[in-house]
RNA sequence: GGCGGGAUGUCCGAGUGGUUAAAGGAGACGGGCUGUAAACCCGUUGGCUCUGCCUACGCAGGUUCGAAUCCUGCUCCCGCCA
């Protein structure tokens, strides 16, 4: 085996595909020769505001690049975000307004920056090359043929079942494969569901005299449900950016099946077997927010999950609700303005014993309460959800 | 352009004049069990000034004592043919 062998083999562990089979070792080989560092892209489409655990894996690999001396190019598709890929979904997607765009695009980089090395990244917006004359997208337009875009997965699947397919949608691909010729890729990332556009990529690539890029594609990561891929709009997201206590409670809710994907794809490695299950967990909980946030907040974030679901007490930081009322309140309301639930919401809560003052359930009987009996008292909503009523 | 099919609650999906706030499932939420896992059990799942009231079955009108269900117009979607 040789070197650039060696080194492909390193960089495609965990890899799903890794497209053409050799290719990567043949491109690393190809830089050293030129002595010039790979560009390795991956696009991203600032759709929702926040990164989560599920980008990070991709990121996480893009930085083991970088850190074996390549260039990043990290592309925010600005312009693609219009359009919105279809990958995955069955749906078309919802047009965003170019301001979210551009709040979008801002949060994203900076969160990014959290995973790879903001010293050897290009960063690109893709509007920079796609916001062309339209007689340009028409010579794009002439390479792929309807019959191979509708070779994809979920293309195909939709024109089979009937789902609409917009126009748009079938030109994202052929879009995303554009940035690979616009920033002369060597290498681009994904996940699975990306394979498709990135090999359409290699075609365009060399239509236009270019060496078609090598195609690494990663596993995606499922969110806290293990079933679903994780995502914002499916709410089943661990935000990189959210508090420690949040991933840390999140991260230990996953299903026991998804642990050892999770340990793979975010930690690199596997659970130790000889820890019993819970304990496998807790350290993947920990060590998610220490990557984020820092040991310290890892080992706090740690001893406020214990409080919470071990010991069930109260947690050490309580936000205050003020009541602004006094006589006697109607709880429904209350716990309405407290909590941003409705008041139906409220009293089927109250109902069911979900609700409880200083650990005492509240009675259903009663529903009105003199202030007096409220303040300085901690109002519990479930399991997790706390005020503490101040006057 | 012609013909046909469709639009129901967060989602999927029943329902074709009268206990229909609307079957069933999924999801979500609450309670129990627990490791905030899974599995399982029970319950809830439009709003409200709550033994009642209001709003809801694409939109706007109409028929009727009474409509998600019938009629008219409109909008959007899908398929087939051209």
């Amino acid at each position: 085996m040789s070197a650039f062998e060696e080194i492909a083999a390193q960089l495609e562990r965990n890899a799903v595909d890794a497209l053409p089979k050799d290719a990567l070792a043949a491109k690393l080989k190809e830089a050293d020769q030129e002595d010039r560092p790979l560009r390795v892209k991956l696009g991203i489409d600032p759709t929702a505001p926040d990164i989560h655990l599920g980008h990070t894996v991709v990121l996480s690999k893009l930085r083991e690049f970088q850190d074996a001396g390549h260039t990043v190019v990290l592309i925010i598709g600005d312009y693609t975000a219009r359009v919105g890929d279809p990958s995955g979904r069955s749906k078309t997607r919802p047009e965003l307004s170019s301001d979210e765009i551009d709040a979008n695009a801002a949060t994203f980089q900076e969160q990014a920056f959290k995973v790879i090395d903001a010293d050897r990244v290009e960063v690109r917006r893709n509007s920079e090359w796609l916001d062309m004359a339209m007689i340009e997208l028409f010579g794009l337009m002439r390479l792929p043929t309807v019959a191979q875009l509708l070779e994809r997965d979920d293309f195909a699947k939709r024109y089979a079942e009937g789902t609409p397919i917009a126009l748009l949608e079938l030109l994202y691909p052929l879009l995303q494969a554009y940035d690979s010729v616009a920033v002369r890729s060597d290498v681009e990332l994904g996940g699975t569901d990306q394979k498709f556009n990135l090999l359409l990529g290699r075609d365009i690539q060399t239509a236009f005299g270019q060496k078609p890029q090598a195609v690494l594609t990663l596993p995606i990561l499922p969110g806290v449900d293990g079933v679903r891929r994780m995502g914002k709009s499916l709410g089943n997201h661990i935000g990189v950016t959210e508090d420690p206590e949040e991933i840390f409670g999140k991260t230990m809710s996953i299903p026991d099946e998804v642990m050892p994907l999770y340990y793979d794809l975010l930690l690199g490695r596997e659970p130790d077997p000889a820890e019993p299950p819970v304990a496998q967990k807790r350290r993947l909980a920990g060590e998610i927010v220490t990557r984020f946030h820092g040991a310290d907040a890892a080992t706090a974030a740690e001893a406020h999950f214990d409080r919470l679901f071990k010991q069930h007490a109260l947690p050490d930081e309580i936000e205050e609700h003020a009541l602004g009322a006094t006589g006697d309140l109607h709880m429904p309301a209350v716990l309405s303005d407290a909590f941003g639930l409705s008041r139906s919401e409220a009293r089927r809560l109250i109902e069911q014993g979900g609700v409880s003052l200083d650990g005492e359930p509240l009675d259903v009987g009663r529903l009105d309460l003199p202030a007096a009996d409220l303040v300085n008292k901690v109002v519990k909503v479930g399991k997790r959800r706390f005020k503490r009523i101040t006057a």
